[in-house]
DNA sequence: GTACTTGCAAATACTTTGCAAGTTT
DNA sequence: AAACTTGCAAAGTATTTGCAAGTAC
């Protein structure tokens, strides 16, 4: 938790109960949604509200500090920013998990191919769970 | 032209003006919005609801005729279905363009790894086009 | 003490719904 | 003629904004 809290300070984004308990829960679920990060909240802490909400998500997002992710069929979820991954959703449970996959192939031919420069890559599969089978 | 009207009437959607204008543009620009698509077809034909257009692309997305396209910073994009592809988008001026990429060694890893089945692949890669370079 | 953040209420934006009139088959 | 679609207005949902009071530093 400590090096979310620097990180925090770092960007001279101030350090509130607010803030800690949406970082908080961001660790611990990896991706969440606005309405359950407020829900969530919301059960220990009845004053928050969700502009509140908002306005941290923004705010974290414009320093870089979470990401969202956009899931056809779900809500945006955000995550803490870590190394890069690729996600996998299960169309059964909607569970969303991170996995590591070998892009480099995928986008060397990418940029042959398109003769695009890319900064960056989104790739989500979607199937069904081991638990879901 | 005609194999969409086909497919519609083949999936008892009602052939109207306003779905051939809807789908006139989807194949011309490839990926469109709902706010584009209103203003786009709304210069010729002024009657045209929003309403319209919203329950049009929910009847077509309901029959997997068109797709849904989230991409982060950018409103929701519709595409035609067909073949598999993935996305290339440029930062600098908006594009979104298609691309066929080989993506089956990613898809056998990702099932190996994760032990999930893989039912579709969202791949998008993020970078600046060649024309913008 | 200054500058930023919070919570509330209001405003804006986005999407869906109900229904009467019109169209498609 | 039956069934579906349209356009409008209203409702519903999601997100942002303004501002006074409170908090972090």
């Amino acid at each position: 938790m400590n090096k979310y809290i620097d990180f925090l300070k770092t960007n001279n984004i101030k350090v509130t109960p607010q803030r800690i308990a949406i970082i908080e829960l961001m660790d611990q679920y990896g991706h969440i949604s606005v309405r359950d990060i407020f829900a969530k909240i919301k059960a220990n802490f009845p004053t928050l509200s969700l502009a509140t909400v908002y306005k941290n998500i923004n705010a974290m997002l414009e320093s870089n500090f979470i990401k969202e992710l956009k899931i056809v069929g779900h809500d945006s979820k955000y995550e803490l920013v870590k190394e890069d991954h690729s996600h996998m959703i299960c169309n059964e449970c909607g569970k969303v998990e991170d996995i590591d996959l070998e892009t480099k192939t995928l986008i060397t031919d990418a940029k042959k191919i398109s003769n695009y420069s890319i900064d960056e890559s989104n790739i989500q599969l979607f199937g069904i769970c081991p638990e879901c089978r």
